[in-house]
RNA sequence: GGACCGGUAGUUCAGUCGGUUAGAAUGCCGGCCUGUCACGCCGGAGGUCGCGGGUUCGAGUCCCGUCCGGUCCGCCA
């Protein structure tokens, strides 16, 4: 039925019969000579029909938009100045011979070109137009080929692809579940996984060595630009390895990605310490594309006149910091001020700042509301330790650190999009040296990274200093984004019941949370780590795509929903009967 | 749970201070056109201004509520 596809026309086919199936992009009718602009997966070729061919002619003036249609007709090279060069088959054309409408189309509610931005809810109501759109298309061929890459790379190294359930028991910590009623037994409820988690280290207990999966996920919690409530990780387990291991093979598997679906040759990762990362970018997934750094001022500040700065500078949970902005002299007041809100709504008291119109000039050469505060000599030091040159600004964070960093680490970024200061290019990293725990609203402990990451100390020295202690897990950020994380997991019983009893898990309730790792742990566990890959996140940083909506074929919308299907939906009282759950009384 | 932005023709948008018959572009329908490529020209149809209530002589416009979409905060071990 199909020779070629439309994508395929080429210079080399030219004379040969072909035949094409297809929708019909564009239809241009001349009176006396029709194009049809044919369009399938891989490209868009243009046939022509004139009326020596009488029939199809005919049939061509009654094509419409998104016809869908088959051809047949013989290649040949477009008249010499009538070939496009925009077009990736511009110097062919098909004449064409025979015409077939295969269906017809209503008018498409989704234009199928690039020229209109249509709205997100249409788009996904009739998501199946909206992927005929090529750019939506090569996404989803990108996507198929990231997986084909990474699949290719983990099996020539000698990891087993293992799918673990999708119907398992619900997670008491971390996020909420998705849960499913079981019909066979009354009350009880499965729960859609979060992570493959503990069952890729049950198969490391099984010896399988080494494990991957490219794995549905699922969290029940609010969505966002990058997160959806279902999602694809590319899951990895190694035994008898540590973190040199994991994140050297990790590595060169993204590495080995972005060679072969970028054609971009990476620079080893640089890797900095969880701290190290928070004092210089404020962040734990610093964007490296952005120069600007934090820089601490506490003990220049412990005696200015300002008490804004100073009662911070001498605090030992407080942090006073600067951020200069290079170029961010021309900042006018109301954007000053609109960053003053954004600092604020992310918990700072306010923005303070100054101007270094001519930093040689000393106080004379800056503008500002605090330098009044300010001697000469503390003045002078700012700007040498700030770096400050003429038309720079200079903003101010000084609260709680966790507050400071915040606010700056966000304004960073923030400013650095505004004043186009981001460089192009792919900035990967690894942070290590993550706290095992940080400490709860509560005052309770919370693990950092999960409650199976291993500590880098013995079980005694955690106990002793739990705050203190640093893990075995590691993140790789890439342009800021996590892209995935993982550690070295706990392999000992009794390592894992040290930290449940830190995390207030005692033994019998370990037992009924996770009785069935704890007793795999102790039949012979080999040591063992591994990561988690966002793969869908991973695929819209490539793509260059705004949203890991337009890398998912059939996304949700922020309240998860999908305007496809209209799901969730209800269901009838019969199937709730099923599932003994009773059906929601009416209100009045 | 919270903040903010948006919802007007199939689609993308405009709609001034509350005032005549709610406009444009594109798409769609009809006609013309033998080399276009987002073809061109002429004509036409197309509206529950998200929904509900209120203020007013009069509401797309102002107020309240609500639904939907989006960005963010919380949340996401």
């Amino acid at each position: 039925m199909r020779s070629h596809y439309c994508g395929e026309m080429n210079e080399s086919l030219v004379g040969e019969e072909v035949s094409l199936c297809g929708w019909v992009h564009r239809r241009r009718d001349h009176g006396g000579v029709i194009f049809l602009d044919t369009r399938d997966r891989e490209g868009i070729a243009q046939v022509v029909f004139d009326p020596d061919t009488p029939v199809s002619f005919a049939i061509a003036e009654q094509v419409r938009n998104e016809f869908v249609i088959r051809i047949s007709g013989k290649v040949r090279p477009r008249p010499a100045g009538t070939e496009n060069p925009d077009m990736a088959t511009g110097k062919v054309e098909v004449l064409g011979g025979e015409l077939e409408i295969l269906n017809r189309s209503e008018s498409v509610p989704v234009p199928v070109d690039e020229y209109v931005e249509v709205g997100e809810d249409v788009r996904l109501q009739y998501r199946y137009i909206d992927l005929r759109r090529p750019e939506m298309a090569e996404r989803l061929r990108f996507r198929s080929r990231l997986a084909r890459v990474a699949r290719n790379f983990l099996d020539d190294r000698g990891f087993l692809e293992i799918e673990t359930p999708l119907l398992t028991r619900a997670t008491p910590e971390g996020a909420r579940d998705y849960l499913v009623p079981s019909r066979t037994h009354p009350n009880q409820f499965f729960a859609l996984p979060q992570s493959p988690q503990l069952f890729k280290q049950i198969l490391m207990v099984s010896g399988m060595d080494r494990y991957y999966q490219i794995a549905r996920c699922f969290r029940d919690e609010d969505l966002r630009a990058d997160r959806q409530p279902e999602f694809t990780q590319i899951d990895v387990e190694m035994s008898f390895v540590g973190e040199e291991q994991v994140m050297d093979s990790m590595e060169a598997l993204i590495r080995h990605i972005f060679a072969e679906t970028m054609d971009v040759e990476l620079e080893p990762f640089p890797r900095i310490s969880h701290a190290e990362a928070l004092r210089r970018y404020g962040s734990d997934k610093p964007d490296l594309r952005v120069g600007m750094e934090l820089v601490d001022i506490a003990e220049l500040m412990r005696k200015v006149d300002f008490k804004v700065f100073r009662d911070p500078a001498s605090r030992e949970d407080c942090r006073v910091a600067a951020l200069r902005v290079p170029g961010g002299g021309r900042l006018s007041r109301k954007q000053i001020d609109d960053y003053t809100d954004f600092a604020r709504k992310r918990g700072a008291g306010g923005l303070a700042w100054i101007k270094v119109v001519d930093p040689a000039l000393g106080r004379e050469g800056l503008q500002s509301p605090i330098v009044k505060f300010m001697d000469d000599d503390t003045i002078g030091c700012l700007l040498a330790a700030t770096g400050a040159e003429a038309g720079d600004i200079l903003f101010f964070g000084a609260d709680k650190i966790a507050t400071v960093n915040e606010s700056l680490g966000a304004l960073r970024l923030k400013v650095a999009v505004d004043l186009e200061l981001v460089e192009d290019r792919w900035a990967p990293l690894w942070v290590v040296d993550f706290p095992m725990f940080e400490t709860a609203a509560d005052g309770s402990l919370t693990p950092l990274h999960h409650p199976f990451t291993a500590p880098s100390c013995g079980a005694d020295e955690l106990r002793a200093n739990p705050l203190g202690a640093l893990s075995r897990a590691y993140d790789m950020v890439l342009n800021g984004v996590e892209l995935g994380g993982g550690s070295i997991r706990i392999s000992k019983p009794e390592m894992q019941q040290a930290v449940f009893d830190l995390l207030g898990i005692g033994p019998e309730e370990a037992e009924r949370k996770f009785g069935f790792l704890l007793s795999a742990l102790r039949y012979g566990c080999p040591p063992h780590g591994g990561i988690a890959f966002g793969f869908d996140r991973l695929a819209m940083l490539l793509c260059g795509a705004g949203s890991i909506r337009d890398v998912i074929a059939f996304p949700k919308t922020q309240s998860a929903s999908c305007p496809l299907t209209a799901a969730p939906g209800e269901v009838s009282a019969a199937q709730l009967r099923e599932l003994h759950i009773r059906p929601r009384q009416l209100q009045n």
